[in-house]
DNA sequence: CGCTCGAATGGCAGCGCTGCCAATGGGAGG
DNA sequence: CCTCCCATTGGCAGCGCTGCCATTCGAGCG
């Protein structure tokens, strides 16, 4: 009996198009049509297929229909990390409009390796998605060649500085770095140190320090230190960064972290060392956490539009609208730190 | 020439097998047999394949590839939500595995909503994945005699209380609500009260406060008090909450907080109302979050094993191990601030 | 020198579904 | 009562790739 049982089971789970037609007594297509809505058939015919689809437990093979109609529902998306919460955020946003849309999203983790995303960007090409989302807008030669080849929906998130391959969408990252340059000036910060953490795989962090320089430079100035921790960003790290900062240069007024978990990092470490924020020195970050706002002293810092960003993306693959470039701009957050 | 050039580009992107195998001047099944290094060739075939390959672009079709040998690379993985640090850094630790095993993601998010589940399950079904994760126990009776009816591994991530399906890795949060009621009551607090979220979505959560109150009632105790704020978790709502709380019973001496966001709230709220924590009020959280780590006083919590989870949920389906229960535990992080 | 054996290779039937086209049949119109 | 039309429906050829089987062709061996 439970041998009979097993088997049956384990061929409802199994079964095909062919199977339901079978047990309706229709044809293929007529199954076809009536589970996808599509067509014309009568509402007799949409009951006996949908009674016999629904005790077969028949799920539709989507390899198979997307192999058949060519253009699959699916949308790569492709990240250099999980553990910034940047990358969660935008995720969020991309994922609730492509489900409302009908997308479903396969992701990748570049770990912000060029190599490991041209991998990745092989891999998801392999299944021929509808769009890709790949954050910021540098790449491998190799991976831009596939990406420029490829006639799938680019879009490049999270950076306008640069050349993009089909849309682009976020703000600029230089231009973060000119505005809190300019506020910690305006609030008459002259000594000003930099803690971040591995440049040369963040290229865009990289770009704010550059836009922040930039500004020093022309009022005639230039970063009093520089911290630059080999590591993914983290709070300890801050801790680390300012405390190296302040051995080697205790007059500095004001230090502009590359994220605001950093930030606190280095908050917090003032805050156990009775250094008063903002008077004794000033602290800037990055991203505009939550966590920031409700602080007693309220986190300066600038607010990017993370989940807006990904979600305008996942519209723009659904309109299936053309290059372009969208700037959302991000906000300085005045915050009590700075 | 520009369109002849994009002609040809065009075509490059979408070239097939059997555009390779024209050029290689060989079959399809050689062509086949050298790209996945499989079967026998010999090296100077291997290098005309590779190099017709190399110079048309060819991408292959995953699509049709899974579709004609039947099993995905693909891991369905559903969360509640990736707003909440939980789940991001559990998908962190599953993808970093399954990428190192040659298996790719696709995540789905269900915002707590068991119908939504349902819906994502049998959507990633259609893709027939070579394994589904999913967070949590509970899932709508539609959802579990699908996931039972497939043959597809079933892995149940971050509960272990309650029957799984196939496999369930995690902890018990019965036993986490437990820890935390007797340590609670190990250093003195007797008028304790909940501050949480929706507990008819999250489960989980709930399972911990029923574990704490069965400790307390063991003790002959009850909750002093319970605010249950009905949005998505957040800072600003633990600092609402608590202020209820406090309105209504200024005399509670401990709060337990359905979270270290909510905990952090509260914390902060503290820090400015000049109420001294633990002395005037313990706070206790649950997450273990690297923040609550470098505050000045560190935050009483449990810290979980998530990316764990994830990883090991991972080697699982390489593996194809076969259904068990895997209990990661947790650990009480005492901190300071209970 | 003939024969065996196996490495190297090509041919082809599907995988399960969709899209196109042809076939059916009953009602409306003349 | 006969056409014509169109709503329904079935048949079938692929989509691009893999798996199996057959074939070819030398090399090694007695």
């Amino acid at each position: 009996m439970e041998g009979i049982l097993d088997q049956r089971v384990a061929h409802i789970s199994n079964a095909t198009l062919a199977d339901v037609a079978a047990a309706a007594g229709v044809g293929e297509s007529t199954v076809s049509r009536v589970l996808r809505n599509h067509g014309s058939f009568s509402a007799k015919t949409r009951e006996r297929v949908l009674s016999a689809a629904a005790s077969l437990g028949y799920v539709p093979n989507k390899i198979a229909g997307t192999l058949a109609s060519a253009g699959s529902r699916l949308v790569g998306i492709v990240i250099p990390s999980l553990a910034n919460i940047v990358f969660p955020d935008m995720l969020r946003g991309a994922n609730r409009m492509l489900e409302a849309e009908g997308y479903q999203s396969v992701i990748a983790v570049s770990e912000y390796d060029m190599g490991r995303e041209e991998e990745m960007i092989a891999s998801m090409l392999a299944w021929r998605p509808a769009a890709l989302m790949i954050a910021g807008l540098e790449h491998s030669p190799a991976a831009r060649g596939m990406l420029t080849a490829s006639s799938t929906r680019i879009l490049e998130l999270m950076d306008l500085d640069g050349p993009s391959i089909d849309i682009a969408i976020g703000y600029s990252n230089i231009e973060v770095g000119r505005a809190t340059a300019r506020h910690l000036l305006s609030r008459g910060y002259r000594r000003i140190a930099y803690v971040g953490h591995d440049l040369n795989a963040d290229t865009r962090a990289g770009k704010r320090v550059a836009g922040f320089e930039a500004v020093l430079r022309e009022s005639g100035l230039a970063l009093a230190d520089r911290e630059m921790i080999p590591t993914a960003s983290s709070l300890e790290v801050g801790q680390i960064g300012l405390e190296r900062v302040l051995t080697r240069n205790p007059q500095v007024d004001a230090v502009y972290f590359s994220n605001d978990d950093m930030a606190f990092g280095g908050y917090f470490y003032c805050l156990g060392r009775g250094i008063t924020v903002p008077s004794d020195l000033a602290i800037f970050g990055y991203n505009g956490l939550a966590i920031g706002r409700v602080l007693p002293q309220p986190l300066s810092t600038i607010r990017t539009p993370r989940v807006e960003i990904g979600a305008i993306a996942a519209q723009l693959v659904a309109q299936k609208a053309p290059s372009q470039r969208v700037d959302l701009g991000f906000e300085l957050v005045p915050g009590a730190t700075a």
